[in-house]
RNA sequence: AGGGGUAUAGCCAAGCGGUAAGGCAGCGGGUUUUGAUCCCGUCAUUCAGAGGUUCAAAUCCUCUUACCCCUGCCA
């Protein structure tokens, strides 16, 4: 299949084809433009494959912009680990970073231009009265005492707002558009208001800061973008990013379109809520695993191409939409089937001894790394006398549909022999601890001699050179699917979101094992070494997400 | 005095006047030294509803309904 027939098709494409095609553009032009209060989720990797997608396949630039107008909300942390996500997402910006505080100087040219058109005022209505004279949803507004001031009067007063003579929340500069427009964005918009606050990239160069729909449409006009892409919500805002760039002059005018935002099953999308899962110490910190954050999919093993394929999957409209956990689980499982190698571990470990084996006899056991891409080659696997299995892979009995070890009943060890169970131990709450079974010597790499084959196949661990782990079972951080219409999450999180497994044994190759590579941990699903302790030296494997299992479906 | 948007299967989503793509999920079967993978088959007489135009409508027109967004000196 050629790049073009791979390509995805949405309505923004559509448009941009369209374009192309009549010559109103002749290069695309795009960006991202995340506000640097947080950390990137699930959310933001739709938008920036958007972006960064199109500039790829039209040959255009996509920059990477730092929409930093409020420099109280905003810090320098997530400067640095926006642009690590991005990176690690696999996709790079053209030419430098860019930063809305960068036209700070333009801007506020753009809104001196605006005063002497008489198309802006500084208004003295605090933020109460603001409130009541903007009206509501079915009333106009009415105007305010302070939109009849003169041009020199308003050049002169704003000038005092820029040099500090007014206090935080004394006045405000406002667009003069009109007090009974159907759009509320459009009742006089406050476009600069007073913040004596420090920012991360100008310092304490500016005592006023622009508001985001001054802003966003202006820098954009700068950078000339030519397809300003946001999320449904500033369908309104439209009208105020075109009465701006109408208005003032620049030399170009970018549009904006508006696609749907993501929402994931039994998870939180919200800045605001993710935060509060943070600071409540509710997850570890941002790249907490269970976080849809892009930080937390990285360290719950999630492959940069993974996501991708998901963005790629859910598609693009204007329809408001709840992706199934199942869309991502596909597209981690599909990249991992194929390039995850192959290892052994048992969670909760039973001691399996073979009788017949000699006493002081190991082998070393070759055993391929993939099932069926022999590029991946082979390790070696210890074997001797005592090993471990997984307690649910043996029943002292059990019915025809259970396919695992059962006394008196023979199963394959994967990529060894073929055992027959014989008896087992247990201690005195009746647990097994022992199972003690007989090997059929001539079943290395081939079936039995006599015509049988073994149902079922179990993985293992040699018990002397087995390496202990920790391994974190991760699961979905809500108990419902839309955790975000409950009056309070707190109270649908699911408290079995991790659960620890302190005690497992996992084959010694994985001693190799590097942070965030992925394996497959044959029969149980795909683990990754946890990159926050990779370091440490200690074995401590995040469960990624579980194999398919209709098993598990099927004995429900 | 309200305005802006959106309705195609369980969840996404193509479609743009010529007779409903695809993915995920599901279901049935086959292969398999992972109950995985892989393979095969199956899954909308109908597009929110009702009218209308047309030889022909998910696509055009009218009305109705449902849901989302908008009254921060946030973005």
């Amino acid at each position: 299949m050629s790049d073009a027939e791979n390509r995805p098709t949405n309505f923004i494409r559509n448009i941009i084809d369209a374009d192309l095609d009549s010559g109103k553009h002749t290069s695309v032009q795009t960006r991202f433009p995340p506000e640097p209060n947080g950390f990137l989720h699930i959310g933001h990797a739709k938008s920036i494959c958007l972006n960064f997608g199109i500039a790829q396949d039209y040959n255009g630039k996509c920059n990477l912009r730092f929409d930093d107008t409020n420099p109280e909300k905003e810090d320098i942390d997530y400067v640095h680990a926006i642009q690590k996500d991005v990176k690690w997402l696999g996709f790079d910006w053209a030419g430098d970073i860019h930063y809305s505080s960068d036209y700070f100087d333009q801007l506020h040219g753009f809104a001196v231009e605006l005063i002497e058109k008489g198309l802006a005022y500084v208004c003295f209505l605090n933020a109460q009265e603001t409130r009541e004279y903007r009206g509501t949803l079915n009333k106009p507004g009415k105007n305010s005492p302070y939109r009849d001031t003169t041009v020199e009067e308003n050049l002169a007063l704003f000038d005092k707002m820029k040099n500090g003579e007014f206090e935080e929340g004394i006045c405000a500069l406002r667009a003069k558009i009109d007090m009974s427009s159907s759009f509320m964005c459009m009742r006089d918009p406050i476009i600069y208001r007073v913040r004596f606050a420090h920012h991360h990239q100008t310092g304490d160069k500016w005592c006023i800061y622009p508001m985001y729909d001054f802003t966003h449409c202006l820098s954009d006009a700068l950078e000339g973008i030519t397809h300003s892409i946001c999320t449904l919500e500033f369908q309104d805002n439209r009208r105020l990013y075109d009465w701006v760039i109408d208005n003032v002059s620049v030399p170009a005018k970018p549009h904006q379109y508006e696609f749907s935002r993501l929402n994931l099953e039994y998870t939180l999308m919200s800045k605001r809520q993710l935060n509060s899962l943070v600071n409540e110490n509710l997850v570890e910190g941002w790249d907490d695993p269970r976080m849809p954050t892009i930080a937390g999919f990285r360290r719950r093993g999630y492959t940069p191409a993974s996501i991708r394929e998901f963005a790629k999957r859910i598609g693009v409209t204007k329809m408001d939409n709840t992706i199934e956990m199942g869309v991502l689980e596909a597209c981690i499982r599909e990249d991992l089937n194929d390039n995850a190698p192959r290892a052994m571990a048992v969670l909760q470990p039973i001691k399996l001894v073979i009788e017949n084996y000699p006493d002081e006899q190991t082998e070393e056991l070759i055993v391929k790394n993939h099932p069926s891409d022999e590029s991946q080659g082979t390790r070696i696997v210890p074997f001797s006398k005592e090993l471990y299995i997984e307690a649910e892979d043996f029943r002292e009995e059990a019915n025809k549909k259970y396919k695992r070890l059962v006394l008196g009943k023979a199963v394959r060890l994967r990529g060894a022999y073929v055992i027959t169970a014989t008896r087992c131990d247990k201690d005195d709450q009746g647990n097994v601890t022992t199972v003690y079974c007989t090997y059929n010597e001539d079943t290395l790499g081939k079936n039995p001699t006599d015509g049988t084959k073994p149902k079922g196949v179990i993985h293992w661990v040699d018990a002397n050179k087995a390496l202990d782990a920790t391994i974190r079972l991760y699961d979905r951080l809500f108990t419902v699917a839309n955790p975000a219409a409950e009056d309070d999450f707190h109270s649908v999180i699911n408290p079995e979101s991790l659960v620890v497994i302190e005690q497992a044994k996992v084959e010694p190759a994985l001693a190799q094992a590097e942070a965030e590579r992925a394996y497959q941990f044959e029969r149980q699903g795909y683990f990754c070494l946890d990159n926050a302790i990779a370091d440490s030296g200690k074995l401590v494997f995040n469960r990624t997400v579980g194999l398919r299992d209709t098993w598990a479906k099927m004995s429900k």
